[in-house]
DNA sequence: TTGAAAGCGTTACCAC
DNA sequence: GTGGTAACGCTTTCAA
């Protein structure tokens, strides 16, 4: 338990300054190849271990690149974070994640213990924030990307796709196939913004389209899950067949609701359409199928980490917008 | 928008030391509760966001811990993290997050990184490591917790419970409601360990209650999921017919199986039985509800909490091991 | 109740 | 090629 081996120790040891030893364990060219061998040397005989606090102290560079998502447990934005981790980890930079339980207050308190940290970069899910946060941010000169949306008064950099845009094609591919007394399933008002855009975005195709008034289905506060969506549907009981067709929030939801469906007896697609978003795995492999959205979990990563990239070579680029788009997916349930 | 705000500034600003601020910010009650109120609206007027890096520099603490996970896209290990983010972030500590994609080669990169950030302590999935990972870390004094197993030769602290015992539960439930000719679907040998341990506890519980060898069905290389299930069973047709039961290595896989099965007009359990593994949301919506075991995801990241708390307390615990078990839930496929 | 001084381990900057 | 000096923002320690 001594006190810790510093380059000073290994200075001392090589008979050098601590300014060679730093030079020499960084590989710089700058130090003979000699003394930069017998440097690595004698720090591993003296077990030597960096200390990346130190550096990111003086140098003023964390390494670290901030990212917040609603919640980890959902497989898209998981699936996200994976192709950020991925992208970057090259980079040898690291991810600070924090999740914000869909609250933009948890946002909030959450982004100002992750800038206490320094990050190079933060990332955010989505294009709602509290004042006091957006503050914070512009206050700094720290890039900001928002992600999963394409927010109308972004913060910064933006790679997303119009969650409208999205739900006007389900409600246009129901219109298609003949349905025309539509059913929202979704979370109560409030948290989940991009649930909430999704909601009134097939309120409003469903009136731009001459359909009767979409009915809302409340499954309880966000997040939403299979569960919610089959304990909803249950809850209605066979009341449910007056809808032609139900557009979830999400294909877990629409999973949920399909399987209530099921229990009772009714018949999808054949009693009550059914759809979905997000292009989950659980859309593909239900039986039947569920009609979805894809919005490209995997993709928005991959854009992400290449604006990042932009970010660090050239210093301050012009702040860009990408829309990875979003494509309707057919099933089995429409 | 130059230079950072510092706590310097902030002095200046009130017309107080540093230090003062420094103690006010920490709420400390030595300072005047006029003065604290002052530093905290300046500071706030100011836009100062303390710097945690200075922090770790100068007391020679991160608040950092360390977590590896094979892979933060399951149900399950999201859940543990989650129970740890909640758990800890009271405690002001951060989380740094590492994925090993099941490899334990991926494993020991990842640690080293993460090792370079002066964690706080350690939690890993699992508990096999390559030696050099072991060395590694055993070279430190560093608390170690491992997860979601039993490990034979632990690291340090220990929080799971038996892959082994969990699955002889099943195969006890099988032969009670008259299963003989059962296989095992999972991933391919190698990666995942936890995987290859449940394979394993089921082939030997089958034999040593005397039911003929079980035959194993090679999902593909791990992480397997519900399209993994799906696609096997898919891909062997109606043959499947011949077993008694499907054993899975978790639920996403028996609910790729069983719609597989549906799919090909088999009936689920009268033809063939399924059971599942880990409680994910799926087992309890689909239809019929699929038998599993439930592992408390939550409560092993609970318990990890709890395990930290007492290492950051007391200095250094004797190391402690707590199995959270595992139960048996009988749905609707046995 | 407040403040001054020192220093945590590293590296930028300049000097040699 | 190498080294001396100073500094990053905070908190420990001691003094007032």
């Amino acid at each position: 338990m001594g006190a810790r081996v510093t380059m000073r120790d290994v200075a001392e040891a090589v008979g050098m300054s601590p300014m060679t030893v730093s030079r020499a364990l960084r590989d710089d060219d700058m130090v003979n190849a000699k003394t930069r061998a017998r440097v690595r040397q004698v720090a591993q005989d003296l077990g030597y271990v960096y200390d990346s606090t130190s550096q990111a102290f003086r140098t003023q560079k964390s390494g670290f690149v901030a990212v917040t998502l609603p919640s980890v447990n959902n497989a898209n934005f998981a699936e996200t974070f994976r192709a950020l981790t991925n992208g970057l980890s090259e980079a040898g930079v690291q991810l600070l994640l924090g999740s914000t339980n869909y609250r933009v207050e948890r946002e909030e308190e959450l982004v100002r213990q992750l800038l206490a940290r320094n990050p190079e970069a933060l990332v955010l899910t989505g294009g709602h924030h509290t004042d006091e946060m957006r503050k914070l941010v512009q206050d700094r000169q720290l890039p900001v990307i928002e992600m999963w949306d394409l927010p109308a008064d972004p913060l910064g950099h933006v790679v997303g796709f119009s969650n409208a845009r999205a739900m006007e094609l389900i409600v246009d591919h129901l219109v298609t196939t003949g349905r025309r007394k539509l059913a929202f399933v979704g979370a109560s008002e409030g948290a989940d913004m991009r649930g909430v855009v999704r909601r009134d975005a097939v309120v409003s195709a469903a009136r731009s389209r001459g359909l009767p008034e979409v009915a809302l289905i409340d499954a309880g506060p966000a997040p939403v899950s299979m569960r919610h969506g089959a304990a909803v549907i249950e809850a209605m009981g066979r009341d449910v067949a007056k809808f032609d067709a139900l557009v979830c929030v999400s294909d877990p939801v629409a999973f949920g609701c399909m399987s209530a469906l099921q229990r009772m007896g009714l018949q999808v697609p054949d009693d009550v359409a059914i759809t979905g978003f997000g292009q989950f795995e659980v859309a593909k492999v239900a039986n039947p199928r569920i009609t979805t959205v894809n919005v490209n979990a995997d993709e928005i990563g991959q854009q992400v980490v290449s604006v990042l990239r932009d970010i660090f070579d050239a210093d301050a680029p012009a702040t860009v917008t990408r829309d990875v788009g979003s494509a309707l997916v057919v099933g089995e349930t429409t």
